[in-house]
DNA sequence: TGCGCAGGTGTTTTT
DNA sequence: CACCTGCGCA
């Protein structure tokens, strides 16, 4: 039989060989649950289930990529890469492309981000003349984000009484209105927002019955993980898709649900039991993760939840350190100190520096561990806040590629039909909006026919020099790859000779960021996929993947070696042998709006079980008696729930206030052994390190034995294909069989 | 029209 | 503290 199966557990086996029917896995944290659903992926395909039949839906992308990696590496082969494992966003997307015109968008509609949505918004309260304070375009667009989420259309929320009282009693009594306008210009743009994405493909497969039975027979096994994040419109769209097989897996954990801001609701659990009927039910309790000690604190924490399915974690490891409770005097006291930490445990237990996390409940609390990394020369990178593809430089670059592939991207247009400058200002911009909302026409068609809009002189031809140059990109789509066409965008615009006139430090790195976005288009339309598969890659699939990307999703340099920083929120699914859990202050965590209503409570309450039960071996939990918080320093009390742990897993060494600096350790002998350690592992890590130079394919044989960047070392076992796109079956010493086309791999040829 | 500066304002969490 | 906005000046 299949040796895959031998390493699961009696749980986890039978969760991996239940294939018909509903199945719901409630998986505790550090049960197992990738492991089951990567391996009952797997056992689908071995059972002969047809790849393109699977559907597994994730949250986050990094998720869905470590799950299509582990697929293969249980396969052994590449067969995975044409299974639909993704966000539900990034999959539905992919899906409205192909029907997005039965729905009256066009197949290359952008997707907004928040930022641009706001954007959008905000035109629109100006528009309106309303209150600028009042209608913040941050609290408008959660507002309108929430009535998505539940599926709620503008027509739905304007007819519906509690939604008005609402309204009316927060002084927001054109909300309806906004939502109105808001969706029709989005319509009119051709563009969705993230929740767009949800709510089309719903309205897509409730308004064609001919695509939901279309879809619903191809994907005859759906998997989804974290349910209990799903929100309603997700429930929805899964209820459907299911709907004729009936073959649906749910994985999740209602301990470890934490996105209820984003409409997540932890009651689809409880739901999907009695949505069909026989649904089996398979617990998994047992952790393989952490020590017992830190089960047993989250176990203590959690129990103070009222809400909650029954549930006992227990685990076989032993019982391992106690948890650290530090309590420093101010927040960059607490840097300093997990830097010091960090600093102590390599030297003594020798891990790397991958080894360790810091989770925090706020981005902003990122400062003070940066500080006093950078200055212990350690290195870390931060994951979350600011995506690449969010800069202002790379939106520029971005909004003259979106309005290349749909014109109709009013919001891009305006952002860069002025910049560079050419003279088109704002009143020119009024006049021509108005115009166009008068007249019934899109901006983009009134640009075309700007002076029947009644712009003339300089402003007029400065219009018609930049309509004639985006149609002239247009045309060159058909001629040119996404890479070609946009190093034309960057040239003719005189976007990237703006910003590398522009001299100063931060202009050189906005300039290079600029080019990066160019290496990113052309390693998109290079590489055709890591194993060499050929697709299609046209800029409008790049610009439609890129909004899904955050900064997380980026790969680290193959020898990176970093301390990880990050929301808990982020952390989510992760696991690190050491851990930090920092400011545990009342006001912070538990968040400052979140005391007074019991559920927001119970919510921050799981974070913390999430933050806890991230780490397998040793955590530290701090908190710092004073803290800056908008400049100013104010004092905090110790978080209610450093209460919920029980006394005697917990080593107090560093929690009674200390003197300001007392764990600043500047004469510690570690220090010194540390430097002379960091020059030793720098004088290891150069041969690692040696820029990777691919050789040429057609040195390479059968036999040869050849070195992949990122799969490692293997052996050419067979050779098939042109002599100028040859293609190598290699057996990779870790991976097994994968097949690769030379012309695209980089490949280095290995001595032996 | 464009840029620089002063002042106001705000912090959860993310696809 | 850091970002954004609005205002005033060239």
């Amino acid at each position: 039989m299949s040796a895959y199966l031998d390493s699961l557990n009696s749980g986890q086996r039978e969760a991996v060989e239940y294939l018909e029917g509903p199945l719901m896995i409630v998986a505790g944290a550090g049960s197992g649950k990738t492991k089951v659903l990567t391996t009952r992926i797997a056992h689908l395909m071995h059972q002969g289930v047809d790849t393109f039949r699977i559907l597994a839906l994730t949250f986050t992308n990094k998720a869905a990529k470590e799950m299509k990696e582990r697929v293969e590496l249980i396969l052994g082969d590449n067969s995975a890469r044409s299974l639909f494992i993704g966000t539900f966003h990034s999959i539905f997307a992919r899906i409205l492309r192909f029907e997005a015109e039965s729905i009256g968008y066009p197949s290359n509609f952008t997707i907004y981000d928040t930022t641009d949505a706001k954007n959008v918004i905000k035109d629109i309260v100006k528009s309106l003349n309303l209150d600028e304070k009042l209608y913040k375009p941050a609290t408008v667009y959660n507002r309108i984000s929430a009535a998505k989420n539940n599926l709620y259309t503008y027509k739905d929320y304007q007819a519906d009484y509690d939604i008005k009282q609402e309204d009316e009693r927060s002084k927001r009594p054109m909300m309806g209105v906004i939502f109105e306008k808001y969706s029709k210009q989005c319509f009119k743009n051709g563009a969705m927002d993230f929740d767009d994405l949800l709510v089309n493909m719903y309205l897509m497969l409730t308004t064609h019955p001919e695509s939901l039975s279309k879809y619903q027979h191809k994907f005859r096994y759906i998997l989804i993980d974290e349910y209990q994040d799903t929100n309603t419109a997700q429930y929805h769209i899964i209820k459907l898709l299911g709907a004729m097989h009936e073959n649906i897996c749910v994985v999740g954990d209602d301990a470890q649900s934490i996105y209820s801001f984003r409409g997540a609701s932890v009651k689809n659990i409880f739901q999907f039991q009695k949505d069909y009927e026989d649904v089996k039910v398979i617990k998994l309790e047992q952790n393989y993760r952490s020590t017992e000690s830190i089960l047993l604190a989250a176990n203590a924490v959690i129990g103070h939840n009222k809400t909650q399915i029954e549930k006992s974690l227990w685990t076989e490891n032993g019982k391992g350190q106690k948890i650290n409770l530090v309590c420093t005097f101010t927040d960059n006291d607490e840097g300093r100190h997990v830097a010091d930490s960090i600093s102590e445990k390599k030297l003594r237990n020798h891990f790397k520096n991958s080894d360790f996390a810091i989770l925090y409940r706020t981005n902003a609390q990122s400062r003070s561990f940066e500080e006093s990394l950078r200055r212990s020369n350690i290195a870390y990178r931060i994951y979350g806040g600011l995506s690449f593809y969010q800069r202002k430089e790379i939106k520029d670059f971005v909004a003259y590629l979106r309005i290349i592939v749909n014109p109709k991207d009013e919001e891009s247009i305006k952002r860069v039909i002025n910049y560079p400058t050419r003279g088109i200002g704002k009143s020119t911009i009024s006049k021509l909006t108005l115009y166009a909302n008068e007249n019934d026409k899109s901006f983009w068609d009134v640009l075309c026919e700007c002076r029947a809009a009644g712009i003339g002189g300089r402003a007029a031809s400065s219009i018609e020099n930049f309509v004639v140059m985006i149609r002239a990109f247009q045309s060159m789509e058909s001629k040119k790859n996404a890479f070609e066409l946009a190093e034309e965008v960057g040239k003719t615009t005189g976007l990237i000779k703006s910003l590398y006139n522009e001299g100063a430090v931060e202009d050189l790195a906005r300039y290079e960021n600029a080019q990066e976005l160019l290496n990113a288009i052309q390693e998109f339309t290079q590489t055709p996929d890591e194993e060499g598969e050929i697709i299609e890659k046209s800029l409008g699939i790049y610009l439609q993947q890129i909004t899904l990307l955050t900064d997380a999703d980026k790969d680290d340099p193959e020898d990176s070696d970093v301390v990880t920083l990050m929301t808990i929120h982020a952390s989510k699914g992760l696991e690190f042998p050491n851990v930090f859990v920092v400011g545990l202050e009342e006001n912070l965590f538990p968040s400052s709006q979140s005391l007074y209503d019991l559920d927001d409570l119970e919510e921050e309450r799981r974070l913390f079980y999430v933050a806890i039960t991230r780490a397998k071996t040793n955590l530290w939990i701090t908190y710092a008696n004073h803290r800056y918080r908008y400049g100013k320093l104010v004092s905090n009390e110790s978080s209610r729930f450093l209460d919920e742990i029980p006394e005697d897993l917990v080593d107090t060494t560093h929690a009674r206030k200390p003197k300001s600096g007392q764990f600043s350790a500047k004469r510690d002998p570690l220090k010194q052994a540390l430097q002379q350690r960091k020059v030793q592992k720098a004088n290891y890590n150069h041969e690692v390190k040696g820029q990777f130079v691919a050789d040429s394919p057609k040195d390479m044989k059968e036999g040869t034995k050849v070195e992949h960047q990122r799969f490692g070392f293997g052996k050419i076992s067979a050779l098939e294909g042109p002599e100028a796109n040859k293609i190598a079956t290699i057996e990779f010493d870790l991976l097994g069989k994968k097949k690769i086309m030379l012309n695209y791999a980089k490949l280095r040829i290995v001595n032996v």
